[in-house]
DNA sequence: ATGCATGAGAA
DNA sequence: TCTCATGCATA
């Protein structure tokens, strides 16, 4: 709680867009998107709080900033072409290939056996997006591509590959709240209850006619029951008795940023040194505990790029696998399986966004980082996007500004896009659900520039726009 | 490693 | 409609 330094940087002054230029302001000018590369306002940039500031945004309310917007309401929904769903409609699953057994039992599978029926009619969408600049990735012929994904996991060894198609199991609800307990760092030894545990790893997939569910199931189950908790001592640095949040009581929750980021250190460390891809150890997790992540989050945790809220969620689960594999006599071979997964949904094709266009987004953002529907209308129409596209780069830009920003001080978080007070800043929480406690960097020197404890600078930079980058470095 | 996307849950 | 956790796809 008082932990949280209050950083110099809360207080900073403002920047100089000043809150006189409000999302309206920007927004109402006419074609930014051609004209100004993109510059920040010199000054910018100590402080991205500041950019955020609630009081510069209160003024920006919809309604004010309808007047200025007479844009009709595009609704360019590529979901229209949502065939999906149905049964795909959920995410995070994973659908084994060619795996008859299964079928039946797995929607998904079921859905996979026939993608190709999936494929969406191309969306009309495509059309919307007439300029140069955007483009997406491939051209494959239609939108959704319906292809077949084969994700193979070789591993570094690609020793022993195995057996079994794996299928990831619809997400537990209750699997996490067990998990959380579940942390023996020192305690290396596995829970015994776990004991299939004895390692699920060892014996990752599941026979080839058996069920994957049940595997999985199995495990979940164990493992739910293994949560009974070996207290960290290390990690729980408890004592505030906050359990308020999210993440089930647990230990994790008082995990402090040096902690985390240690362990991050150390897990990587581990793993390459074990020969461990990230990707392998998002599979892993997968057979230890039925939940699978991508290489993607294993890469985000080992960066500390995941919110602190996360980052205490998955530690456990790594520093388990951690164990795991230190301790196996044959860790490469434990987790080197071949998978093979089909995932059947359709993913709207990314958009990629040209240089000019994202300057001008930044640009927009930084006027204004939370513009209402018409003002992300008025932006997709200005820069010639569909507005789903605008409106979810500013979420994303929105999410990548906190992950970066919020490291450092929390109390500043609440100020940041809020156009109203928000719940979240909870003023007293003592953890928020987002950012990271600061815990044991007294010392660290105020930063002229929002800087991210548990980031080195130049992931700092990495989110910050590039302007403000050169700003600062330069 | 990261940009854009999805979807659940909350507001 | 937003946030948040997460992932596909790509640089």
């Amino acid at each position: 709680m008082s932990e949280r330094a209050q950083s110099p940087e809360c207080q900073i002054r403002p920047y100089d867009f000043s809150r006189t230029n409000h999302c309206t302001q920007v927004l109402g000018h006419e074609s930014l998107g051609s004209a100004a590369p993109f510059q920040l306002p010199h000054g910018v940039l100590t402080d991205p709080s500041l950019l955020y500031n609630k009081s510069a945004y209160s003024g920006i309310t919809s309604a004010s900033a309808q007047t200025f917007f007479p844009f009709p309401p595009v609704t360019g929904d590529y979901r229209g072409s949502d065939l999906t769903t149905g049964e795909f409609g959920q995410p995070k699953h994973w659908y084994p290939f060619a795996a008859p057994e299964y079928t039946g039992q797995v929607p998904g599978v079921i859905a996979a056996s026939q993608p190709i029926t999936l494929s969406p009619p191309i969306a009309e969408t495509r059309e919307q997006i007439k300029l140069p600049e955007i483009k997406t990735e491939k051209d494959t012929g239609d939108d959704y591509s319906t292809e077949l994904k084969i994700q193979q996991y070789p591993t570094a060894a690609s020793a022993a590959m195995s057996h079994g198609v794996f299928y990831s199991p619809a997400w537990n609800p209750s699997f996490w709240p067990g998990i959380t307990h579940i942390t023996p760092p020192g305690s290396n030894n596995q829970n015994p209850s776990t004991s299939s545990a004895s390692s699920p790893s060892m014996s990752p997939s599941p026979p080839s006619n058996g069920l994957p569910g049940n595997a999985f199931f199995s495990v979940n189950t164990t493992q739910t029951a293994a949560g009974p908790q070996t207290q960290n001592p290390a990690s729980s640095t408890r004592s505030s008795g906050s359990s308020s949040g999210g993440c089930s009581d647990s230990e994790e929750e008082n995990l402090s940023t040096e902690e985390l980021e240690q362990f991050a250190k150390e897990l990587k460390h581990k793993r390459i040194t074990l020969g461990f891809t990230q990707a392998d150890v998002g599979l892993a997790l997968g057979n230890l505990y039925g939940k699978m992540f991508s290489q993607t989050t294993i890469c985000r945790f080992e960066a500390l790029q995941l919110s602190f809220k996360n980052m205490c969620k998955l530690k456990p689960l790594l520093q388990r696998w951690l164990n795991e594999a230190e301790t196996s006599d044959n860790p490469q071979d434990m987790y080197k399986i071949e998978r093979v997964f089909v995932d059947t949904r359709k993913r709207k094709r990314r958009t990629s966004l040209e240089g000019a266009v994202r300057s001008a987004l930044e640009t927009y953002f930084i006027k204004c980082p939370k513009p209402n529907t018409q003002e992300i209308t008025h932006i997709s129409d200005d820069l010639g996007l569909e507005r789903d596209v605008v409106r979810v780069w500013f979420c994303n830009r929105r999410q990548k500004g906190k992950r970066l920003a919020l490291p450092l001080d929390e109390e500043c978080d609440g100020q940041y896009y809020e156009q109203s007070p928000s719940p979240l800043n909870m003023a007293h929480s003592p953890i928020p659900n987002q950012g990271y406690p600061v815990s044991s960097y007294h010392g660290a020197p105020p930063p002229t520039l929002y800087m991210p404890q548990l980031h080195r600078p130049d992931v700092l930079k990495q989110g910050l726009h590039p302007g403000l980058v050169s700003h600062l470095t330069g």
